[in-house]
DNA sequence: TGTATTATTGAGTATGCACTCAGTTATAGA
DNA sequence: TCTATAACTGAGTGCATACTCAATAATACA
């Protein structure tokens, strides 16, 4: 019996949050203009995330959730390993590709040192299926028998960061960069 | 006729500067805290770097100048391309194994927006040597015909880097991660 | 040895920013 | 419609910190 808060506040806030943080950085960004930006009084900002902090963690759980979102939705379970890492991939360079204030941000979330154990842990829980693609891919022996398993996903986010890049300085060659990259990762890991 | 400045108090306030924002981060590193761990006075870090970006820019430059000795140092010039771009591997990895901090200040340095142009161009000079390897490795007819060019060097930089992160993560693992990272690198790029 | 010059020091200053709070407004439920 | 509750506002507060400066110490050179 009282007035609620509003959801759309709150995703205003991180919105807002996203676009300043690209642009001064993570502590060089002041409250004030993410609340300005938000078109909402500083203090209101408070209300929904107690200090800067928890505002921090709970964008990084929004961008990581989005991004999950975009890797996985229509994950192809069926069918082969190849063409699992191949969705996982471009859901991920197209994620990049159209996102790059968020893409920014998460990269300086992650070498920050600002985010707690649990929202680390929150941040890689959605990409389960990928964990499993990989286990299929041992079990089917399609893996060059010299390739350290967990270099797997890893390998895949590296290659793709950099064809990231690489897109976003030359955009015309969007396509033959993301399927170059990819054709570089599976020739890295794949037997034959 | 004066007092000169020490090369060592310099070289000292730039230490201080890699261990301080390793630990708390870029712009949350007070310069009080910088220069109480060199051992100098507040003072005297502003007669070397005229404000904190300077030093930050400074840093820069210092530890991907370390990074350019670390990989070009010995470089098999006159050998094959794999055995050069294999020198240029281990010496990054080895690099980033041996110097986490410097390695983790690169990292937000490099995300932080905060550098300048010039710096940015002055830390991409000293590599040289790969650029021209890559280009005798086209010339050879080494390279797939469907890997475009402007991905191999990212490429070996970013598979280098989750090495590393794996290598952090499970040291007595080093060697394999090294070598099988070289590995998917190559196998990703070469012909056959 | 004397002196001009500049490094060095650390307390002080001005600025900026995370967070607060008293007053106000909107809303859910009675 | 009334009321209790909580969101909303923005000026204000206290603290952190980048940078300054007057006093002092060290050094190159004459």
């Amino acid at each position: 019996m009282a007035r609620p808060k509003s959801e759309d506040k709150r995703n205003g806030i991180l919105d807002a949050a996203t676009h300043v943080f690209a642009e001064r950085g993570l502590s060089a960004a002041p409250t004030s203009e993410i609340s300005k930006r938000a078109g909402v009084a500083e203090g209101t900002l408070f209300t929904y995330f107690e200090t800067k902090s928890d505002l921090i963690n709970a964008l990084y759980r929004a961008i990581k959730s989005e991004l999950a979102d975009a890797m996985m939705s229509g994950f192809p379970r069926k069918k082969s390993v190849r063409t699992r890492l191949r969705h996982v991939w471009d859901g991920y360079v197209n994620w990049g590709v159209t996102n790059p204030k968020q893409r920014r941000v998460l990269a300086q979330l992650q070498v920050s040192g600002m985010l707690s154990k649990e929202s680390i842990a929150a941040g890689g829980a959605p990409f389960v299926e990928m964990q499993n693609t990989i286990r299929d891919a041992i079990d089917q022996h399609i893996l060059r028998v010299d390739v350290p398993i967990e270099m797997i996903s890893k390998m895949l986010a590296a290659l793709a960061e950099s064809a990231m890049d690489l897109i976003a300085l030359k955009p015309a060659m969007a396509n033959k960069y993301r399927n170059g990259g990819f054709e570089i990762y599976w020739a890295g890991i794949a037997r034959k």
